[in-house]
DNA sequence: GTCTATATTAAGATAGAC
DNA sequence: GTCTATCTTAATATAGAC
């Protein structure tokens, strides 16, 4: 009477997110999955209608935990204290297991994604996101370099989930490389060198 | 008696490039390569003798131009005064238009390029250059943070050049943005924060 | 829900004329 | 060097039995 071992829509998801991350979408035939799975290809189309739905699911699921954390900004009030906060929820979001495997599945085949036909237009989806993000990090009346850096101290973070960075030989675990970063992450965010202090140029009246 | 307008060589290179970039590099068919040049696909295959080998060309222009990048490094002493210079190089590197394209084509597709067939693991060959590039920015003594700061200084400088920074609403030109980036980069490997300066820890006796 | 066909399509690649 | 015509292959997708 249990779940089973997740239905078969998940298991095929699963498996998808893995190859098309080592593979590349396009390089992984729907032969390929159903192997793995050690059905036919035709039971993959009883559960999803076809191979670009399969990875607009995968899509649909990143996008909307990554919307749920900035609507979780968005909701906070604007001070420099929730963006510190912000960025270290974005810390843990990317080390837990279910985002890591997606974002890197992103990384992998951002390209792809970008030429999916859903309902509204993806690329103006992303590039909203990145939007709100910068929205919550960056004071507007900030100079250019202050704002530059809050917003890198986001794709920091991002970066830092990357396996590229455990090849680095840097002798430390995931964790201690992600607490390293978030702790960059957060100098950069609060204007980093006193010596260059910016003061915020407030409008002209 | 001129070059003239670049021999077929090139200017399929160019355009494969151009396409590969927007659309990745699975997603393109030599067909349409063919029309964008107004030449028939065999025309293609008198040049290049496989799809594949147009992407292996293009990836070797990449990956020559960065190794060029390391040996410069890796002829200066290790000092601060040239890690500094280094990523001065790698901005000026960046914004250039050749080096630009090829950038952004192997953000689109650096999943194909690892699966390319050339006679070396590629994999490796990529991986073999990211470390170089950090033992070049990086003090081996330093701690985790400091190798990480280290680190995401030249990766900040990347980044910078990706087309998603110009469609933030930062009100500056390009130039401006490498700029400003350049010198988060040039804070970031100089320490950053004297509050927290790190004391290189010094290998035990 | 899953299977065994099979239809359909389009890509990469080659042969051989010019 | 470039063309037209063709070959070969493999993928997505569907029909219909169980």
């Amino acid at each position: 009477m249990n779940k089973r071992q997740g239905d078969m829509k998940e298991k095929i998801q699963e498996v998808a997110i893995d190859l098309f991350t080592k593979q590349g979408y396009d390089k992984t035939s729907l032969r390929e999955i159903a192997e793995c799975l050690e059905v036919s290809k035709a039971a993959l189309y009883y559960h999803f209608k076809s191979k670009e739905e399969i990875l607009r699911s995968i899509t649909e699921a990143l996008v909307g935990a990554v919307n749920e954390l900035i609507e979780w900004g968005e909701s906070q009030p604007r001070s420099m204290e929730s963006r510190k906060e912000f960025l270290s929820r974005i810390a843990t979001f990317i080390v837990s297991d279910r985002l890591q495997s997606l974002l890197r599945f992103a990384q992998a085949n951002s390209t792809v994604m970008r030429t999916i036909n859903t309902g509204h237009d993806t690329q103006e989806q992303t590039l909203s996101m990145v939007r709100r993000i910068k929205a919550l990090v960056c004071d507007p009346d900030a100079n250019l370099t202050d704002q530059l850096r809050a917003f890198f101290s986001v794709l920091l973070l991002f970066v830092s989930a990357s396996p590229m960075l455990a090849t680095l030989g840097l002798d430390a675990t995931p964790d201690q490389i992600s607490e390293a970063a978030l702790g960059i992450a957060l100098d950069l965010i609060s204007q980093g060198q006193p010596s260059r202090r910016a003061r915020p140029r407030k409008a002209r009246p």
